[in-house]
RNA sequence: GUCCCAGUAGCUCAGUAGGAUAGAGCGUCUCCCUCCUAAGGAGAAAGUCGGGGGUUCGAAUCCUCUCUGGGACGCCA
């Protein structure tokens, strides 16, 4: 509805202009937008106001041109001229009566567009290192970034969805060298567990798996394991030395194709347990991607050599420095350290420069909000290698800090005090939890009460705008089962007999859909989309206690019926969009 | 110290590519089930949009200064 008002204000634009009423120059597309207030019809515009100044002329006196030159539309009941120069449209009846066989021809198609043209988009999320279960915080960002890809994909993106795997590095050392400690333990060995190692139930778990599968076949005595290491931490020493010397221990002990194997072990068990997590949460992806395969094709060391070519690189205390402030970084970024080792930034160029050849017109990358530091690094890399910064986008998700009893939950991976998204589903369920996370604005702090979400009460806006679906499929039933009959065919119908106030909120609610989902997209704001489907479902549950649907006049019963199964169409839509179920029963 | 995010009703938050009288939910206070699910609805009270300047026909929205809170600033990943 609002790009045909659109292209209505554009034709009479062109007009305008070609009469010399106003500069061609000055002509853009007009905005159009919803009024707040009914009384100013449905949609206005400020575009008179806008070219008064380079039309040099009096804004209402513009307005009134621009209205003649309007071309004629059954759609428009009357535009009026208001204020200082605002046009208001307002719709006709019939034009919103006829919304609703079009929402039950398109169906689950309702809203969709073709916006994006095809273009193809990469939205990469979550990443978690695989050194343990996700936890809460990662699930924001996966109900964000699946949400955010959907609703990309909604308006006619080609949307790929990717998680980037680290699965090399010293994190996942750690992870393997911890799961080797457990397994001498159930050895009987006894040592003191080091204070940097993963310390959850679930690293025991994997441990057990080990000793089940090998028995023995990897034991080595406490002493010979800790035979020259340094103190840990608590013992007064380093503990990020002690566990490097841990590892190497490990590695020396069990030789490479051993530990190799724990390695595996541990990367593949965790990994498994994240993807069926996120599957089980509605998240899934069309590519994992692995980070130790940007080493072994080589192409890390092919990034950094290009990034030397450039000359953007430099040696300093033994280390290579890639030149990051020459394109407005802080501060220059190792990318090989003095011990040989490529850092996690050297993979990263390698990734992103592999995202972009791989042909994306945009690349969107969900991160924690602690990341934002490191924007700049990779754009800069990006762009010392002739790349164009400006098709990555990097949307920041603040952390969601736990709340029990009022009091802060403090979690820590390697502690395993954690609370797990696993843990958040089963207690709170998929869809209150995924409909939680992106109700807010991705970079708006969010609290996250668990006794809150725990609780299954009314507070919790989910069920509200499930029962709305839930109320609807129940009017069918009882229809169903009270043999009362309904035209099926959404044609054959007098809607014209809809003039009660509340279906008029309601049917403009439902034209306001596709719109909604545009801004909702472009923007990539999730959070527009819950906030429209509370108010639809308002607008619906307040129809519902004013009017009756089931009632003996069958021509304006066929009409409410199908009103009604027109927003539970939009509702399903909405609702599946955001992952979140529409119960026929509740 | 530098950077990022936030500050709007008692609480949690929408609204910010400038638009008309700033909106919801929760909480509080009144009402509504002989009626398609009361997990619902109707109504009321509640605001110096952190503060000061500026830009203009018009500012919660843009600029500037300032106050307060949260976070990030490794040859970690």
């Amino acid at each position: 509805m609002k790009k045909q008002i659109e292209q209505l204000v554009w034709a009479a634009l062109q007009r305008l202009a070609a009469n010399g009423v106003i500069p061609q120059e000055a002509v853009s597309a007009p905005k159009i937008e919803r009024t707040r207030d009914p009384k100013h019809g449905d949609f206005a515009t400020n575009t008179a106001m806008m070219l008064a100044k380079p039309a040099r002329k009096n804004p209402r006196e513009l307005a009134q041109a621009l209205l003649e030159a309007l071309p004629a539309s059954d759609l428009l009941e009357r535009c009026d001229i208001a204020g200082p120069g605002f046009i208001n449209f307002t719709l006709t009846t019939t034009a919103y009566h006829r919304l609703i066989p079009t929402i039950l021809a398109k169906s689950h198609a309702y809203g969709r567009s073709d916006l994006g043209d095809g273009k193809r988009v990469q939205v990469e999320f979550v990443s978690a290192n695989p050194t343990g279960p996700l936890h809460v915080g990662h699930g924001r960002g996966a109900a964000y970034g699946s949400v955010v890809a959907d609703l990309l994909e909604a308006v006619g993106f080609n949307v790929h969805r990717e998680y980037y795997v680290n699965d090399a590095g010293r994190q996942m050392d750690i992870l393997a060298t911890s799961i080797w400690l457990r397994y001498l333990e159930l050895c009987d060995e006894t040592l003191t567990f080091p204070a940097n190692g993963y310390k959850g139930d679930y690293v025991w778990d994997i441990a057990a798996t080990l000793h089940r599968d090998h028995g023995e076949a990897y034991k080595q005595s406490a002493e010979a394991v800790f035979d020259g290491i340094p103190a840990d931490e608590p013992d007064g020493g380093d503990k990020e030395v002690h566990i490097d010397a841990l590892i190497n221990q490990a590695k020396r002990l069990l030789g490479d194709n051993r530990y190799r194997y724990v390695f595996e072990l541990g990367l593949n068990t965790i990994l498994d347990d994240i993807r069926d997590d996120l599957s089980l949460f509605g998240v899934n992806y069309d590519e994992w991607y692995s980070e130790r395969s940007l080493t072994e094709s080589g192409a890390v060391n092919k990034a950094i050599e290009r990034l030397r070519a450039s000359n953007r690189l430099y040696e300093k205390e033994g280390a290579l420095w890639f030149r990051s402030t020459d394109f407005g970084d802080e501060k220059d970024r190792v990318v090989v350290r003095d011990n040989g080792q490529t850092t996690y930034f050297a993979s990263d160029i390698a990734y992103h420069i592999d995202k972009l050849e791989r042909g994306f017109d945009r690349v969107i990358d969900v991160w924690g909000a602690d990341h934002h530091g490191y924007i700049p690094r990779v754009k800069a890399a990006l762009q010392a290698l002739g790349d164009d910064p400006s098709k990555l986008d990097v949307l920041l998700v603040q952390f969601a800090i736990l709340y029990r009893g009022g009091e802060k939950v403090q979690m820590s991976t390697r502690s395993g005090r954690f609370v797990t998204l696993r843990a958040l589903r089963k207690e709170v369920g998929a869809d209150a939890a995924r409909f939680f996370y992106v109700m807010r604005k991705c970079e708006q702090h969010m609290d996250f009460d668990l006794d809150l979400a725990k609780s299954e009460s009314n507070d919790n806006p989910v069920y509200y705008v499930q029962y709305a679906h839930a109320r609807i499929c129940s009017v069918f039933q009882q229809a169903a089962e009270q043999r009362i009959l309904f035209e099926s065919d959404p044609k054959a119908v007098n809607y014209a007999r809809l003039n009660e106030s509340h279906e008029q909120s309601l049917l403009t609610s439902l034209a306001k859909y596709p719109e909604i989902l545009e801004t909702a997209a472009l923007n990539e704001e999730p959070h527009q989309l819950t906030h429209y489907l509370r108010e639809l479902a308002n607008d619906f549950h307040t129809y519902y206690n004013a009017h009756k649907f089931l009632i003996d006049d069958a021509e304006l019963r066929n009409a409410r019926l199908h009103l009604i199964l027109a927003t539970r169409q939009v509702v399903r839509n909405g609702l599946n969009l955001l992952g979140v179920s529409a119960p026929g029963k509740m």
